[in-house]
DNA sequence: GCTATCGGAAGCTAAACGTA
DNA sequence: ACGTTTAGCTTCCGATAGCA
């Protein structure tokens, strides 16, 4: 349950878990001290004035917190919560704070709450997740996890739960987390803000009246993006012999099928890779596989055609990169592969990560076949020609066959890359393996000096 | 020293997708 | 049904420049 941080990664999973085991159960926490009798949870004791950051990293505001309900915010917003279904459960034991420090008001409200409201249920709600509570204007909002954990992105340390011997906790050099909803103009600034209205910045910029929440617009995978997609690759698509596609086929089906048919759809689904017909080595291409895999040589003779795919950094340079820089690399990585970020080419980029990046990338060596093509001439990045100019795009789902050797491999080119200064940092994912593979800065400074010539 | 600007890293959300 | 992936959004760090 825990990871090597000893820290209890976040997913709905360990939410579902949780709710099921005797975490919901304070009095089978092992304790470290003393117990709340209000709230039968183990404490941590913690010196306030260091620690104003709860468990996942969530900055709270100790003195002067609203009041509601009777129950001040700072003796109880720092449980971290679980989602049932029904509301938000602080989970006992993972608290960073003392409820010593709850007065006797906040202890009354609470019990009040819990007995109007689950009086059978063995856990214990939030109260400004209670139906008739009214929630403060922080911490909360009306955030539905608003302890959804991000000290992985914050500098705040957690307390070494669970094996933590210490009641102090070290919180070291933490940094407030992402406040929920930044103000219009602290968003449009692109710095950090407050969650109070009007926020410090404002008030110390004497933009009190102006101090509004920023609109934000709806967030995740649009609806049928994956279908509208693919129509538009198909309606934009030819192959080599002029023909349109008549019909699309997600990738994952077509890898299901015979060769042929495969690529033909492959072709279809992808874009426009760059076709070098066997006199040209992908040394020529020196940023894609054959380079990065020191491989230089003639393809086996079984092969008649060599599709070496232009290198994605490279393609991106060609389409007119007019330092709009708002493109940005996809960062999330499917589950098997090694977690890994960056550009190698941002001035935050230190040595020590284009370092880690380089070794990523020679342990890629060793294990990345030739990646070649059959019967297959032209393939397109899908959308490239028609993306406008310094706007973002991306690569996605694109495939090879593998045809070194005697087995035939469906290899995905796994992610997305959409940046126009930057170094895309990449990922290859085999079938049956996973590595990864990243430009180096020099290799970038090469793929330029090769472009520009 | 203060402030504004902004590129882009890191994180969040929810629909699409994969799988048992 | 449920877990995973991923598109498109968010926040805000940190570099840089302008100004008094």
């Amino acid at each position: 349950m825990y990871n090597q941080n000893g820290n209890v990664p976040f997913s709905w999973a360990n939410v579902q878990r949780s709710q099921n085991s005797d975490l919901l159960e304070p009095e089978n926490e092992p304790t470290s001290s003393s117990s709340s009798q209000a709230f039968n949870y183990t404490e941590r004791t913690i010196a306030i004035e260091h620690a104003p950051y709860n468990y996942y990293g969530r900055y709270q505001e100790r003195p002067a917190n609203p009041v509601h309900s009777g129950v001040p915010v700072q003796d109880l917003s720092h449980r971290p919560m679980v989602n049932d279904l029904h509301g938000l459960v602080p989970v006992p034991n993972w608290d960073a704070y003392s409820p010593h420090t709850a007065t006797q008001q906040a202890t009354a409200a609470v019990q009040s709450l819990e007995q109007v409201h689950h009086p059978t249920h063995n856990v214990q709600y939030h109260p400004y997740h209670m139906p008739h509570a009214q929630a403060p204007a922080w911490p909360y909002y009306n955030h539905p996890y608003p302890d959804y954990p991000q000290h992985t992105r914050r500098n705040s340390t957690p307390p070494n739960y669970p094996n933590s011997d210490s009641s102090e906790v070290t919180v070291g050099k933490a940094k407030p987390p992402y406040v929920i909803k930044a103000c219009a103009s602290c968003k449009a600034s692109h710095v950090a803000c407050d969650p109070g209205r009007p926020c410090q910045r404002c008030i110390r910029l004497g933009k009190t009246d102006t101090c509004v929440d920023a609109t934000r617009k709806k967030r995740g995978r649009p609806k049928n993006s994956t279908k509208s997609q693919q129509q538009q690759a198909t309606s934009s698509m030819t192959d080599s012999t002029g023909s349109s596609s008549a019909e699309t086929t997600p990738l994952h089906k077509a890898a299901n099928r015979d060769l042929p048919d495969q690529l033909l759809e492959l072709s279809q689904i992808l874009g426009e890779y760059e076709v070098s017909s066997g006199e040209q080595t992908p040394a020529e291409y020196p940023n894609m596989l054959g380079h990065s895999l020191g491989r230089v040589s003639s393809p086996p003779a079984s092969v008649e055609r060599r599709v070496t795919p232009l290198s994605p950094s490279a393609v991106l340079r060609s389409y007119a990169m007019d330092g709009h820089s708002s493109i940005r690399k996809q960062k999330s990585l499917p589950s098997s592969f090694s977690a890994r970020r960056g550009s190698s080419t941002s001035p935050n980029s230190s040595p020590k990560r284009r370092h880690s990046h380089r070794s990523t990338f020679e342990a890629a060596q060793t294990n990345i076949q030739p990646v070649m093509l059959q019967h297959h001439q032209s393939v397109q990045y899908p959308g490239a020609q028609h993306r406008p100019t310094g706007q973002p795009f991306k690569f996605q789902d694109t495939s090879f066959i593998d045809v070194h050797g005697s087995t035939q491999t469906r290899i995905s080119l796994a992610h997305t890359y959409s940046t126009a200064s930057s170094a895309p940092s990449r990922a290859i994912h085999p079938l049956s393996s996973q590595f990864t593979y990243t430009d180096s800065d020099q290799e970038i400074e090469n793929q330029n000096m090769h472009h520009n010539r």
